[in-house]
Formats: structure tokens, sequence, C-alpha cells
DNA sequence: CGTGGGGTTGATTCTTATCAATTCGGGTGG
DNA sequence: CCACCCGAATTGATAAGAATCAACCCCACG
């Protein structure tokens, strides 16, 4: 199983100093394990701490009182989750193993003390939360204003490029229902949907992996716009400097 | 028109000293006048600023290609607008001011400036994002999983709360459009939903003054739980200490 | 007086949900 | 080894919800 963390990913964003680095890692010294299905935290609990995922895959969900469930994240190994929940007393959402995985907690108050010690590390803190609220917006635009072909479509691609996949063939595990849970879908339409773009000839997916047919096809068909993930590292890396956070 | 500023909003969560405050405000000397309808900033435009709202309504946008749009927040006196474009190079909604309204710019450069001086004030912003994603989750959830009554009538307390109403009675500057691009509805279909509240006895909205009927009733209706909006101020201030953030 | 934006209402269509049945593959227990 | 069951995907038939198209009213404003 991939492994990750968090320096590598704030890495990414900025030049770290030792101490820097230091202070991260001494965060993620304590993992914890959980198989597939397996629940890390659930929606109403109190809360202290967020996690890093090091390895897996997990996802955030609501659940609504008639049993409706909304998916509201996927992470990926090296992303954090629960960033949302620091200021709030419990937790608004679950967090849901979608494979075998490991986690770190986090508790809240070290957030504090990075702030005092590291500022360029609560920068970057800041900048992962900012990072996470503009993939929900999109989730938003991709719900609300997107017919089911388009929206599954969507996510598909955003998925293969959080991947930083170039080969059109991926693994997800996310079986239907999850899926449809994610974009506000019933799994038997989601099923449906899978067919038409198959029919149309721009994806497929069997058995967990998803195959591309048509990548520009498929991005023009539900014209997607990839700003949002901000992956462009070298852009960032210089907007940091410009931007002196 | 009401004036608000960030200070108070900070207040809000916790006790700041004089050079905290000075800081703050020094962040607001420069408001800027918009008219109703006026676009403050556009989508893919760069940005280098942050705004907060000094009085007056507006609200976040993003365009589809085919001209869908989707209202993604609406922002109240003393809220930052922009804050999570913070990390991006170029803007990832629109800005419009729903009345006449003042703003001021508010250069990221400075906001690292911030980070550096002011931990605590450092923390304050990321709980302010923080909590703008919270009401986004919650958003996403009322789009995805509630029928439009539900979802008016959600929104319609939302609205409420955020505005502190203990009279059941408050101005909404928004037309049904607007509202239905808040909550992914055609105007039409808004109308007609309006008609169902009113009907049963629940909300009615006139000349932009909603008036609501049973508000205990609408809560029900639609399953509404205040948790997200972080409200309880005192909860929130014994946290911050507990926390220390 | 016209004109245009905002709201309402009716008729119709389209998208997606719901309900139901079938298949398939992978366990699991006899 | 086989019968059984279960979860997941698929497909069909039907129903509900919301969009679309169109007409109309009201009223503020030139």
């Amino acid at each position: 199983m991939e492994k990750s963390c968090i320096v590598e990913q704030f890495k990414r964003y900025a030049d770290l100093t030792e101490d820097e680095c230091g202070l991260l890692d001494s965060l993620e010294n304590e993992p914890r394990s959980f198989r597939a299905g397996e629940t890390l935290r659930a929606e109403g609990e109190q809360v202290k701490c967020f996690y890093t995922l090091r390895s897996g895959w997990a996802y955030a969900s609501r659940t609504l009182a008639d049993g409706e469930r909304q998916v509201l994240d996927i992470y990926l190994p090296g992303q954090i989750m629960g960033l949302r929940e620091v200021g709030a007393g419990s937790a608004l959402s679950n967090i849901v193993m979608l494979t075998e995985a490991e986690a770190c907690p986090f508790p809240h108050s070290r957030l504090a003390e990075i702030f005092e010690q590291a500022p360029r590390l609560a920068s970057l803190f800041f900048l992962a939360l900012a990072q996470e609220e503009s993939m929900l917006i999109e989730r938003i635009v991709n719900i609300s204003r997107r017919p089911a072909d388009q929206r599954l479509a969507h996510f598909l691609i955003e998925m293969k490029l959080r991947l930083h996949k170039t080969c059109d063939e991926f693994e997800l595990p996310m079986n239907q229902t999850v899926i449809g849970d994610a974009l506000g879908l019933t799994a038997v339409h989601v099923s449906r949907t899978f067919k038409r773009l198959r029919d149309e000839g721009l994806v497929c997916m069997e058995e967990g992996t998803v195959k591309v047919s048509d990548a520009n096809g498929l991005i023009q068909f539900c014209g997607f716009n990839p700003a949002y993930l901000g992956q462009n590292v070298e852009l960032s890396r210089r907007q940091m400097k410009a931007a002196a956070i």
C-alpha cells in the first residue's frame, strides 16, 4: 500500500526547513491501522483531533435523518482529514475507510503550537483548508448544475488528476453506491450512466479499476477545468514566494 | 445600512488585545463603495486580495460554459470574501453585490504578515475559513439530498439564524432567480415551492422580506440542525481556551 | 403609456428515483 | 463438492420531481 505523509504533501508547495519537517514529522508518530469499511470517527462525536492519512483511502460523509448519505470528500494518502472541524465542538461528518488504511491522530492543541512556532507551516495548513474548500465548491457545481452523465465524467476526471495518473487506467476503490452517494445519484442510476459513457466510448469501470478510453473527449464532455485542483506545483511555488505566504 | 467589521466578527470568538485589534483595523482602511448588482471581482481574474464586507450583502458564484450559474455563498456585513482563493492564482468565483455595499480590499501578502506577527489572529482566520467550509458542506447536503421544499425551508432558516433574528421577519435582498441559483432550482420552481410553503402555513416572502409563520414547523419540516453554523458563541469561546486555538 | 423585470400559473417534457427481477462471483457451511 | 446466500451490477417498467415553454399579471420607471 502506498504511503505518504504530511511533509511530502507540504513540500509540494514550499521548501521546508529541517525544523519545520521535524515539527510535522512529530505529528505522525502514532499511526493507527484500520480495515476497509471501518469508521474512524462518527458524526456528532466530540472532536479533539484531526488526522493524516498515511496509507489507504477514506471518505467523509454526512447522514440525514431519513438515512440518506452524502459523501463529501474522498481522501487520498497524505491528505489531512477533519481539518474543518478544528473550531467545532463536535464532528460534522463521519470519516470512513474505503480500503485498509493507516491514519495518525493529531490533537487540535498542537495545531495552535504550530501557529505559534512556525507561521509558514500555519500558512500551509491554511492553504490545505483553502484547497479542500475549492474542491467542495467544484462538487457543489457538479452536483447542482450538471446532468448525471457529465457529473460522473467530471468525478472520474477529477480522481484521475488527483492521482497524478498519466496513463489512462487507475484503481478506484469505490462501488457504485458510494459513487452515487458522492454525486447525489442512486446506485441504479450510476450503473445506467456508466453504461452510457461506455457506449459513447469514453470510460468504463470494471472490478474497481477505471479505464479511460478517451480522456480528451471526457474532459470536453463535462467541461472540466482543472484550475480548482491547484496542482500546478511550479506555479504554486512561485506564488508562494510572490505572496510570501 | 448596517455596518460591521472584522474586529467585531473575531471578537465573538476570542478576546483580542489592543495590538491585535489595531492590526485588524489597519486592514480596513480603504473601503470602496459598490452599487447593487455590481461585480467586485470576476471568475478567472488574477487575485491578489481578499475583501471584508463592511456593509451590504454580496454573493459568490460560478458560471458554467452553458451560462448556468451557481451561487456558492451569501455574504453578510462583517464577513470575509475570497479567503479561499488566497493560495490560488486566479479567482474561482465571482463576487457580486446584492445591495449597495462597501468592501475593503486586503492584500494576500498582509495575511502572511499576520501569520508572522499574530498567531492568534492567524488561528481566527483559519477558523473563519473552516466555518465557511462547514456552510458549504451543509449546502452540498441541502442541494444533493433534500427535495425543493425542504431545501428552500432549510435555506430560509439558515438565513434567519445567520442574521441572529429573534423575531420572525427579516429582509432578504435576493430575488427568486438568485435563490434558485443558490439552491439548484429554476426561478419558476422556487415560485411554486414558495407557494407550497405558504399554503402549508410555514413561511412566505413578500417584497424582499421573509415572514416565518411557524419557525418550529419549518425546522422540523427540513430537519434543520444548527450545529454547523458554529454560532454558540459562549461554547466557542470556551473551546478556544480549551483547544488553545 | 409603453417597457421590462419579477413573480405566478398551466401544460408538457425530461431526468432521475423507485420498485422489481436477473445475473454473476465470491464466500460459507453442510 | 455443492447448495446457499449475499453484495454488486445490470436492466426494465413505472412514478415523481423539476425543468422547460408559454402566457399572463403587476408594478416601477422611462
